[in-house]
DNA sequence: CTGAAAGCGCTTACAG
DNA sequence: CTGAAAGCGCTTACAG
């Protein structure tokens, strides 16, 4: 609606209109607008192309730039499930400010964990000319490499396959573990329960082994008796209530968000204050819930953004060598430790 | 790693590598690679072309292709927040299914409600030939339309802009607010609260239409007593807990989930039961929230995925001549009703 | 300091 | 039934 609007109607002005307007040859026109260093331009013809640039509303063809130069700006991102968490869009978000920064664009698929749509997808960022392919999921875990990936240059994000040989970059389960352990006993506690969740995965070794090293190294003694499995939502912090109360613990660190929610229904349906009478952390950093909750939820976060981000950086060769790269999880302070 | 892996070690094999294998021109290849209509080829060079193909691991440069043929296969989501919420997730997947149903492609940019990077988001879009742009807000609102996107086809997807000529794709929050009221109604109940935010906007304008539409439709009148302010989040919907109380209220409308469990507190520190001393229905169906209240919260849903989904039809020109496109918000029963 | 020309990997009339 | 050739919008040596 402007007056340089000329993308709407007809056809867009190409380099050759430029050059027209301009009275140059197209080349001194590419040289111009891609300010090449070498290039030797005349002030007067300088200004012409620009003036021309203005006045017709040029825009590059990035598709035909990419064509002749034969290398690509695009970076693709292909997710198991971009709806299902908030985190999947934290991933996205941290890849697409980091690819962006170095000039590249992100392409995104999303596949619901589909096998056959994962290769189609993968498929398609191929044909697309991708500089290369961040293959994430949205919680930690091990997997199958998809066919199609080797393909292409890809990197593992929030996830990894042991002997793929593909650059992996996953939050640190332990520290972040030991971090939340030790938020517990820097206010001295003494007997933290721990719920951990009954799925087998990263998590919940990781945080297992965090836990016990914060411990060692408080030199409080590991208690078997302390660690109750629960399932990874509200209801599983909830139906351990009366187990963290009979085991006396002081504190109780929760496998995530969810449960330290349903813990809290229990804590106060038994009287039970946070944090005089019982502390309670979290995992995880959902915000939704951890900000909210009363009183606000301690916690540690999963470090997605930054996933996403040092995904790209791996993919574009900034980080060096990468097996598995390690990304710490911070603690988030608020009220209930 | 497998035998047509041939991407990854020199160039990748192009159309007139195939040719040459085959023994046939690039052209023959062309029509047989994207099976041409109106092409003529004998059995005999079309099977050597699909040979060469599977041999070579060919795989079509789609930049290219879209170069030649002047029209391209991507259309861009700009995002005002992939981050905060999962919502802006759904509506990157229902346009991501869409567009990949009609053979697009997805360039997604999330912008933080920066305007310069709005302005450069779209801008490096249309360089990159889109299709077309759609517009996205991460919660219902009218928006200032960027500068840039009138240089595209564009369509605003949970947004509007009155008077900008730019179709939207929006929820329709007055039948959501019907729809929730009438869950109540359903009931029995007659005394029925409603908190709604303090926040101006068209969900706060619409949902209370709604509500008073399915008042008035059962012949219960309208008290505005009974309608509470509250800040749109869990802190909001515990602080009110007297005023419901004191109501007398047997049913309370949620502005949202989260104003929801803030009530569900308040209620339980105050001995009621849910549903049966006071039935509450929520907003939004933010899953990790409602799905895990005690009891499972009944709440109306807003359509993101079906937000993004008709956002590309839109575009796409798939649902004819659209000035605002109301999106139906659908009840999600669960147990607090 | 500037331009003519080849080339990027495709598609699409047009010949034959 | 199949191929030669022009063209899509750029970039990049290479001349001059």
């Amino acid at each position: 609606m402007n007056d340089t609007d000329h993308g709407r109607a007809g056809h867009p002005p190409t380099m050759r209109d430029v050059a027209r307007a301009a009275g140059v040859s197209v080349a001194t026109v590419s040289h111009v607008v891609n300010n090449k260093a070498g290039a030797r331009i005349g002030d007067e013809a300088r200004r012409r192309v620009q003036d021309a640039v203005a006045v017709l509303g040029y825009r590059p063809n990035a598709l035909a730039k990419t064509l002749s130069q034969g290398s690509s700006r695009f970076i693709g991102l292909v997710a198991d499930a971009i709806a299902t968490t908030p985190f999947a869009g934290q991933i996205i978000h941290g890849a697409q400010d980091e690819a962006w920064k170095h000039g590249y664009v992100l392409l995104v698929a999303n596949t619901e964990g589909n096998v056959a749509a994962e290769n189609d997808a993968i498929a398609m960022m191929l044909e697309h000319q991708v500089h290369g392919i961040l293959y994430s999921t949205w919680y930690h875990r091990e997997i199958a490499v998809p066919e199609a990936l080797h393909q292409a240059d890809a990197v593992l994000v929030d996830c990894f396959a042991e002997g793929s040989g593909l650059p992996a970059v996953v939050p640190d389960e332990e520290q972040g573990g030991r971090t939340a352990t030790e938020e517990l006993l820097t206010s001295g506690h003494r007997r933290i329960a721990f719920l951990n969740t009954t799925t087998p995965s990263p998590a919940q070794a990781g945080r297992l082994a965090g836990y016990r090293a914060a411990l060692d190294a408080a030199g409080v003694t590991f208690d078997q008796d302390l660690v109750f499995p629960v399932e990874p939502h509200q209801e599983g912090g909830y139906g351990a209530t009366s187990d963290v109360l009979a085991s006396g613990a002081t504190a109780v660190f929760c496998h995530n968000d969810r449960v330290a929610m349903g813990l809290y229904d229990g804590l106060r349906e038994n009287g039970r204050r946070i944090p005089d009478d019982v502390a309670v952390v979290g995992f995880d950093n959902q915000d939704v819930i951890s900000a909210h909750l009363r009183p606000p939820l301690s916690t540690v976060a999963l470090p997605h953004y930054e996933l996403g981000a040092a995904g790209v950086r791996v993919l574009l060769g900034l980080e060096g060598e990468v097996g598995r790269l390690l990304v710490a999880c911070p603690p988030v302070r608020r009220s209930s430790v």
